[in-house]
DNA sequence: TTTCAATAAAATATCGATTTTTTATATATA
DNA sequence: TATATATAAAAAATCGATATTTTATTGAAA
């Protein structure tokens, strides 16, 4: 099998696209990174000279990002990045866990031997990436753990779910440095017991583990919360 | 208790928003109404004379409703309504009735009296307005069916609800004169108890209910849908 | 004929300037 | 001192023109 066709490069990106979509995904990366924090007014003037382009390309991609909810838009008062909170936080959580869920088992139930090459191959890739560039590891993050629902069936709630967790992994930049935990528990080992599960069709035991995976992160990441907010 | 601070009146919108915003609802209309056919061409220069607006507008106004999936933008080729399909529908409903599922049973078991007030109260304001104008007959329709929803507890699961509501609509349109059967079934009759099923609190009995609501209307349009493209 | 390349037309995408609206500041009034 | 009102500054929204890209057309070569 060709590996072309299984699975499109992670790059081609960023090319000679068009200064809209350039500029949607600079900003999009800036929000969920971290570099323009939670609230922020999203300045037209700014954005466009900070990123060398006119207004119309900035506007188009903060229309785009609103959708995304990761860009707050009132009108005739400009853009703000969306907000953040511990409940919200929570409510991508949840509903994260219960639309993982069904696409997972959807996936699985229409397992097939290429679904199944095209996860080992973006497990495989992820391991290969891990550790020194944190940004790149996560897009092999994203890649493998949408891989694994990418089988379901449905685009919309493929969509959906990866809205969800850019909205999540947003969190996760936030959090930040405190994220050494993770080195404490085992998260190479959570993917491939996942990975495994999966590839053996076990959809009620793939789903757990998901899920587990899932909480701890979230748990983890509720507590920095709320400790981070009594501070002020 | 104020009936303004329970449910704000259907109106305010069009009046002095902006430019974008017009246009976005208007195209939106026009989109879901079936106005503008799935799969069309959207012209920039066309929508900027019918809406009488400059070129910014009408762009903004379609980014956000590629978001809304009700149009595609392939970069540098311009935007197009969404296509239809029967898988497309099919996926729709299927999405439709899981979210829906889970936003309902949590809307009950977070019911409170304010929330039996807003329920018994969009009820009436569609049962009041029926037959005559459709699209506002629709827009109320839609307003009770969230409103069943409203008390889940999550924006953003209410969000992916709305979106897949409105898709929905759309075949709904589409199907167009066809729809004189809903007078065979009683569908005022299945509102009706599907609002009693919430109002007494019991989550099994009103999800039934308000998926076979769905899986009605959705089996007699998927017939529709397929014989209509069998005859070409 | 079919295929290809060059050109012309159309449409998209982008820019820079202008208009409108909001926000901040200063001034007057109760 | 607080409240309101007028003014100035800033920012958003919009427009009209230009540049870029895509699509259609034409004519030549295989």
């Amino acid at each position: 099998m060709n590996i072309k066709t299984l699975s499109p490069s992670p790059e081609a990106s960023t090319q000679d696209a068009s200064a809209t979509q350039r500029a949607y995904l600079a900003i999009r990366r800036m929000i969920v990174v971290g570099e323009l924090p939670p609230g922020e007014k999203l300045k037209i003037d700014s954005l466009r000279s900070m990123l060398d382009t006119g207004a119309s390309p900035i506007r188009e991609a903060l229309s785009l990002l609103t959708s995304d909810q990761l860009v707050e838009r009132i009108d005739q008062r400009g853009f703000r990045t969306a907000a953040t909170s511990l409940e919200n936080f929570e409510e991508i959580l949840a509903l994260r866990c219960s639309l993982e869920d069904m696409a997972l088992r959807q996936s699985i139930a229409n397992a097939s031997e290429q679904w199944e090459e095209s996860l080992v191959l973006s497990h495989h890739r992820m391991v290969r990436e891990s550790r020194d560039n944190i940004e790149r590891f996560e897009e092999r993050h994203k890649a493998f753990h949408m891989a694994l629902l990418d089988n379901c069936g449905s685009s919309i709630l493929l969509r959906f779910c990866s809205q969800l967790y850019d909205l999540n992994i947003r969190y996760r930049y936030l959090a930040g440095k405190s994220l050494n935990y993770q080195k404490k528990r085992d998260v190479s080992k959570e993917h491939e017991d996942i990975l495994n599960a999966a590839i053996e069709r076990n959809a009620d035991l793939a789903s757990e583990r998901l899920l587990n995976h899932y909480r701890q992160t979230g748990a983890f990441l509720t507590g920095l919360f709320s400790t981070a907010s009594e501070q002020r």
